[in-house]
RNA sequence: GUCCCCUUCGUCUAGUGGCCUAGGACGCUGGCCUCUCACGCCGGAAACAGGGGUUCGAGUCCCCUAGGGGACGCCA
């Protein structure tokens, strides 16, 4: 049997993290068994969804590089076989017409729960004689569900989960106006795409119930459900926008790698033993629905950072150029030149290690495409060009223009120059730190010049005030 | 109110009756390295929600309590 999942977002908002994480297993399952995954835009709500969505969702799935099977699946163009397949349930009798109004319905659930019963339909059209039916109500279409014992779902994730069928009550399949609701819509599009694996979140589990009988209403195979649990806010409530369920576009604005972002994920929930970095190869070939834990798991940022700034280390300069650049022009408000793209790709083995996002890389590469301005904003490096620092840079910058310009050679001749004055290499590297970065904390400060060259480390130690021009 | 699910360091988790004096990662923290800040390396503090069982033996199985989450729509 050929594996098939689908995910199935409704476009009423961006895809935001919960869902994606949901996309993530999805994928995973299926190509970890040479299966198919497939997507499936669930419209139907025609006064919350909105084309704008539908962008969104798909460029957060592209930009995760979660590949779907075929062609995005609409789901309001099946409107006609939802219908459909309720007038066969209708045929076979195992659907009816009910004619309650929404206030009778609201009136029953109020003393439903005045009586401590649960809130739901009574089933009272159930075998009432449709001749009964008053005049100027139009019905809906509700399923029969069984009224007696239990059901019991084996859950991929959960386990065996079991509900007394008097929980269950006869849900609407179609609406008055003859629209498919939810509940039968699902149903019939799996159905029809095949679907094999649910995976979803748990706040469906009960639908799992409920689809089961439509299913077996229909004669269809039922699929395996897997429900993970949701995904909760750092403060252990449900994500809010307040903290965390942001769309995944988001998330790439503020400077986080694709790849650090599914091993994120994969790990909120997921584990492989003791393994924290895992590859997209290697998930795929780990990935296994039953190692999903079932307990809901914190959105924890600064994991996500400490994983995206392996990912970083371990992506090849040349990219990281490419991807800094948005966040650098943002920034500074002005493209970045041919030089300045130069010494980012020089520069960038020291930049690396010491930013844990896109965007705090571009601030500290900020420095080699604009110059300092003095004064510095920077109240600790402006300190550190105080007192005989002038003096200092201007000395130092006589030996260093003797010096090959190689973060080595100009290292010996600041240390020479230090040495012969008695004062300790910090004396002078930091005063040209502030000089070269207008910063306290940058890359060693000799690859620093060698990156930025002969002529602009001269040229900005002498825009120091106080220096006197000396090379 | 009714039903369902969950509960190991602050966080993500390993753990499937003895290998657990409970392991890893992030974070926190002490130190080393050092031109700064990082990186890296070495070390530390930090958890089985509580109570009953079952068993020679329980983080692991059962029950109860507490806490957390979810669902109860002519939304999806």
């Amino acid at each position: 049997m050929t594996v098939v999942t689908r995910f199935p977002p409704s476009p009423t908002g961006y895809l935001h993290i919960g869902s994606a994480r949901t996309a993530l297993f999805n994928w995973l399952y299926a190509r970890h068994c040479g299966g198919k995954f497939l997507l499936r835009i669930e419209d139907t709500d025609r006064k919350r969804s909105t084309q704008e969505a539908v962008g969104a969702i798909i460029e957060g799935l592209k930009w995760l590089e979660l590949g779907w099977d075929g062609e995005a699946v609409f789901q309001s163009r099946n409107a006609a076989r939802h219908a459909a397949v309720a007038a066969a349930l209708l045929a076979k009798g195992r659907a009816y017409r009910c004619y309650c109004t929404p206030e009778e319905l609201t009136e029953m659930r109020e003393q439903a729960r005045r009586e401590g019963k649960p809130t739901l339909y009574d089933g009272r059209w159930r075998d009432r004689d449709p001749s009964e039916a008053p005049a100027g109500v139009a019905p809906v279409v509700r399923i029969k569900m069984p009224r007696d014992g239990k059901t019991t779902i084996a859950d991929l994730v959960q386990g065996e989960v079991t509900v007394g069928n008097e929980q269950l009550d006869d849900f609407i399949l179609l609406r008055a106006d003859g629209t498919p609701t939810y509940m039968l819509s699902v149903v019939v599009d799996d159905h029809d795409m095949g679907v094999t694996h649910i995976i979803r979140g748990d706040d469906h589990l009960n639908n799992a119930f409920r689809q089961y009988y439509l299913f077996a209403a229909m004669d269809w195979p039922i699929p395996a459900f897997g429900h993970i649990p949701l995904i909760h806010g750092a403060d252990g409530q449900k994500l809010s926008k307040r903290h965390g369920a942001l769309g995944v576009e988001a998330y790439r604005d503020m400077g986080y790698l694709p790849e650090a972002m599914r091993n994120y994920l994969l790990r909120l929930g997921w584990s492989h033993g003791d393994a924290e970095i895992v590859s997209t190869q290697q998930a795929i070939e780990w990935f296994d629905v039953a190692a999903i834990g079932r307990s809901p798991a914190r959105f924890d940022l600064a994991k996500l950072e400490s994983v995206n700034a392996h990912y970083m280390q371990a992506s090849a300069n040349a990219r990281l150029v490419e991807l800094v650049l948005p966040f650098i022009e943002k920034r500074q408000g002005e493209p970045v030149g041919s030089d300045g793209r130069a010494r980012l790709l020089a520069g960038m083995d020291g930049l690396k290690p010491r930013a844990k996002s896109l965007a705090e890389l571009a601030g500290n590469a900020l420095f080699y495409v604009s110059r300092p301005q003095h004064p510095l904003t920077n109240a600790k490096a402006a300190a550190m060009l105080a007192d005989d620092a002038p003096q200092r840079l201007s000395e130092a910058a006589g030996a260093l223009a003797a010096a090959d310009w190689k973060a080595a050679s100009l290292e010996n001749a600041v240390r020479a120059y230090a040495e012969a004055h008695g004062v300790g290499l910090g004396k002078v590297a930091q005063p040209l730190r502030a000089a070269l970065t207008g910063s306290n904390a940058s890359p060693g400060i000799f690859e620093v010049m060698e990156v930025l060259g002969k002529a602009e480390t001269i040229a900005r130690i002498q825009a120091v005030p106080g220096v006197t021009a000396h090379a």
